[in-house]
DNA sequence: TTGTAGGCGTTATCAG
DNA sequence: CTGATAACGCCTACAA
């Protein structure tokens, strides 16, 4: 017999009533409300979870799906978390390993009702697809969506590309390579822009034998210079897609002796503690404030308050590489 | 009406021939069996997990008890589930950001039946407080657990450092510093064990005044090294319990114009991309196994296999800080 | 191969 | 303030 049948029988209340003291409703005696409370105790009462998101018709669990656990993603995760506890929530992480069938697990969990709500932080599958999903509960990404109608907490990286570009003008260098993540994503695009349009309104040429793509972590950050270094006429300046690639530059030019900002000037994105320690010029990235706001967007469809998201922007952290 | 019942109404068969279609039971007959799977497709349904979870009394969940999300945990996180997956488990996060009542959550999750068992990476509460929670599911630790009849896949990392310790003397360092992580932990304590019983065995004096306390990340590193080189006799090689204080001494000492490894050498922990990328020597340690490990330990306990746990040992990965 | 009946542990809506 | 009664959606003997 359940624990809870056990309170029933041993205090001689019904269901109801032992319900109420659970829930800790007012409406209960105080003396009935002692006594059930007492039994719980010896019984080491805990309510079974299943029985009442089964009830209840909510899980009060999050899904987040997400490639594979990495770095740069880490600081997003760890507020997004600590964010939904404060609100009561429970965080799943659903890594795809970048498999379409794996990555559609966690829509098809938030179909059954394991989770309310999916948060997007890098998915492979086609939007449009997953977009058929949001008739189950709230999807909400972090990663830009191109189509589908999921919505998207994302910023536009080309608004802060914009201040590290402006600062390396201001400072004179014209020969500028600029280091790309995913060479299809919709950051990258904005990126691009951003430097194209300003370069054109500077009168200064657009180097396209400077871009390189796929940079993500440090050894592709190396690699990354090393071809640019390599080439007959080398940029003197390289504005990169995250700290990480940024740190890998560095590390390559410092082996092979360069002046650093005087032969080359480094520019990061998303000011972790690694762009910190090595002071590389960066840009600062609210992630942090996007992870709230993430949560905010499901609370606002699944929660009975409606919190205002409050807007970002990016800031140009400068260091020792410019 | 909920669509499982539809599903019975309009397919005319009862609720156990549903199910037994539902759940691919070998036991029905093939007609029976497309007619109500071409009744599930145009209702569009899904198994609700609440009610799965509540009539089997499990959830297919796992938690994962830890601090906070730091990088150097990532890796063992995402081995972690993607094992657990492969198993047919969701795993969600439990960050504790220290606090001894936040963390309490995981265990009390494990008693209130929302996960089948527990993985403690890092945790604050005392030991035996948590063993209590034991007869609820399995609980496994990654973290040395001192007291209380919790069993950790840990591994002893004093064998670890041995390794780096060794040919540090081998190649005649014997100024030797050593950088811990917590001062309170089992793993600096045979950390320390280890380069004492070596250093005695050497004929070498134990340079205490050279050890440091609570170095985690590179910000760390930096300023170890900052204090050890102010001082009047100065260390010519460190020993750290992971890569990130490593490449935090590295950036250090380079900004001093130190040759490395003439002037100093340096051994990492762990054998990340961080140490790979600058070339750090360091100890490789098996994460990924220690986290197939983990989900096998719990596996061998709720599951119906009996999965063997490999034996995992430490290597030593010469690069060029040593 | 199919059906019946009971159970999983709660919440929710009434009525009193 | 308390109690019936009916959901919640599925699984599992046991029986036919």
């Amino acid at each position: 017999m359940s624990k809870f049948k056990q309170i029933m029988l041993l205090s001689g209340y019904s269901r109801a009533t032992v319900s109420r003291v659970i829930n800790n409703s007012p409406n209960v005696n105080k003396e009935t409300r002692d006594k059930i409370l007492t039994i719980m105790k010896q019984l080491d009462y805990a309510p079974n979870r299943n029985a009442v998101a089964l009830s209840k018709g909510r899980t009060n669990q999050i899904g987040i799906v997400i490639v594979a656990l990495h770095e740069i993603t880490v600081s997003f995760l760890d507020h997004f978390i600590k964010t939904a506890v404060g609100y009561g929530f429970q965080t799943l992480i659903y890594t795809s390993q970048g498999d379409k069938t794996k990555e559609m697990q966690a829509f098809e969990d938030l179909r059954s009702k394991r989770v309310d709500g999916l948060l997007i932080i890098t998915c492979v599958n086609d939007p449009g697809k997953l977009s058929a999903y949001c008739k189950y509960g709230p999807i909400i990404a972090w990663q830009r969506m191109r189509r589908g109608q999921i919505s998207s907490i994302a910023m536009d990286q080309g608004e802060g590309y914009k201040l590290g570009l402006a600062r390396l003008l201001e400072k004179g260098y014209t020969q500028i390579a600029n280091i790309f993540g995913r060479p299809d994503s919709l950051n990258t695009r904005s990126r691009r822009l951003a430097y194209e349009s300003m370069m054109k309104q500077h009168g200064l040429p657009i180097r396209a034998e400077w871009y390189r793509y796929g940079v993500y972590g440090m050894l592709d950050g190396e690699k990354a210079w090393r071809s640019l270094s390599a080439m007959k006429e080398a940029p003197t300046a390289v504005l990169c897609s995250n700290d990480y690639a940024a740190a890998g530059m560095l590390n390559e030019a410092r082996r092979q002796h360069l002046a650093i900002p005087g032969q080359l000037a480094i520019v990061g994105f998303d000011d972790t503690e690694l762009s910190a320690s090595l002071a590389i010029t960066t840009v600062h990235n609210p992630i942090k404030e996007q992870a709230q706001n993430a949560f905010y967007h499901i609370w606002n469809i699944i929660g009975d308050e409606c919190l205002e998201l409050p807007q970002l922007s990016y800031r140009l952290v400068e260091r020792q590489t410019t």
